[in-house]
DNA sequence: TCAAAAGTGTTTCTCGTACACCCATGT
DNA sequence: ACATGGGTGTACGAGAAACACTTTTGA
């Protein structure tokens, strides 16, 4: 029975030709986060038009497509990238960007099937104030997390997984130095870790596990210091590029 | 300069309507994993017509699309599911299913401008024989993953961004448990790890983990033994939605 | 001088790793 | 009898967690 479904499916396919069949929209929605004041922020903007005029939404666009044998239009990066920089006016590079995953549920657009491939950024707190500035039209503003309920189409999935997926990368991966600026205390980097997760954690065991990666050359000592409320930080820079350091310096690792 | 071009970029898509522009044809990619003989096998299909006549390729298809308002077609995952069904014969169900990522850099078909969503699945090794007889036209064949190079398109990419997928989620997820039969040894749950690491794992060690996933309620013994070459061993299984499990038994949480 | 946060140290427990060894079974 | 692999125990070190304590600064 699901053999012959099979079948059937299998005859269909043979006399499936793509020009001949409904193409889906494809968009790319971002994800843009930030922390200011202690907060996990998300770059939402008001729809000015039906459906779910008035409602919240995560930024996006169409991807740019052509048809043709030589020329096919922009990447999904590509498209993900332009987009971050029309929303933001940031300096593409200056922001954290990475793919989440394709959202593409029927009717999730009441309007005509639209599949989205969404992306999720990070952007430093000393930027995030300059968003407003390089915006474009639309009224881009940062949203606590926490506030971000009903927005329209099935953003708020999209939200959530990214901000599932941030969780997740936060220890495995370098998410964490693209949300503190480019130089930062211990504390900083700990809050980071803190409004991520939601919970608080020790100041001691935090900073050994900081100094381990000091250790392991992850992170560097930069100049400066950090005014605090009370004695003044050291300050540290995130080193990119480790792999490569790591293969000429020998490993030495603590095993 | 930036700005600038933003703003260009803002009055373009004011005037953008999705419906005037090119749109892409969107598949889905299957990248179906198993381990049979001790090696990690991927289903390949050969292609029959250009480009990439003769070479071998991840089965897939186009995403079923329509534009109404009302009917729109085939979700993401219905779409993998279906293909999965066509490709395997396999029962729906049998197979873990999940999605991997979006590819869709321009010219990566040089047809037309085509855009993948990719996915991967674990095939039992005790299903995996039985694929063959179920599948569709189309010669689909079991490939060592070592061998499976020179694919068509870029999915020599799509592959590798799976077999990294699989390995960074075998110790925090349940994949690992999806490539075995129902029910197993610890030896045959080691195979498993050893196989998609590859590198031995020491058994005693790997049985004191596998022992305390049976003590948090993640495994549990089953009817039977499984013959080797030496001492029948103890065989276990599964314990799906044990999420309900332990909130119903209280946590006795080992802290 | 006092509060706040940087920075240091200690203790305990768990876990991963390496490795030695016993025991049951099929050939 | 013996090799094979199941099953068990031990010892060491790294790291997570909890927590007490000292030091340096700004207010």
């Amino acid at each position: 029975m699901t053999k012959k479904k099979a079948q059937a499916e299998a005859a269909f396919l043979a006399t499936y030709d793509p020009k001949d069949f409904p193409r889906p929209s494809v968009t790319v929605d971002l994800v843009i986060l930030t922390i200011t004041d202690a907060d996990l922020k998300v770059l939402l903007v008001e729809r000015g038009e039906h459906p779910f005029q008035g409602r919240l939404a995560l930024p996006g666009g169409f991807v740019r497509v052509a048809e043709g044998q030589r020329e096919q239009g922009e990447g999904l990066d590509e498209a993900a990238a332009r987009e971050l920089a029309e929303e933001t006016g940031l300096e593409p590079g200056s922001v954290y960007l990475e793919q989440l995953a394709a959202f593409g549920a029927p009717l999730r657009d009441p309007r005509t099937r639209v599949i989205s491939v969404a992306y999720f950024a990070l952007v430093r707190p000393t930027l995030a104030p300059l968003v407003r500035a390089g915006g474009d039209a639309r009224a881009a503003r940062w949203v606590s997390v926490a506030d971000a309920k009903d927005l329209a189409f099935d953003h708020d999935a999209i939200l959530a997984a990214a901000l599932a997926r941030v969780k997740r990368e936060l220890d495995a991966s370098s998410v964490a130095f693209a949300l503190v600026p480019e130089t930062f205390s211990i504390q900083e980097l700990r809050a980071v870790h803190e409004v991520v997760r939601g919970e608080a954690l020790d100041p001691g065991n935090f900073r050994k596990r900081f100094l381990r990666m000091v250790e392991d050359g992850v992170i560097e000592p930069a100049r400066g210091k950090r005014l605090t409320a009370s004695k003044p930080a050291s300050v540290y820079r995130f080193v990119q590029n480790r792999d490569r350091d790591r293969a000429a310096t020998a490993p030495a690792s603590r095993r």
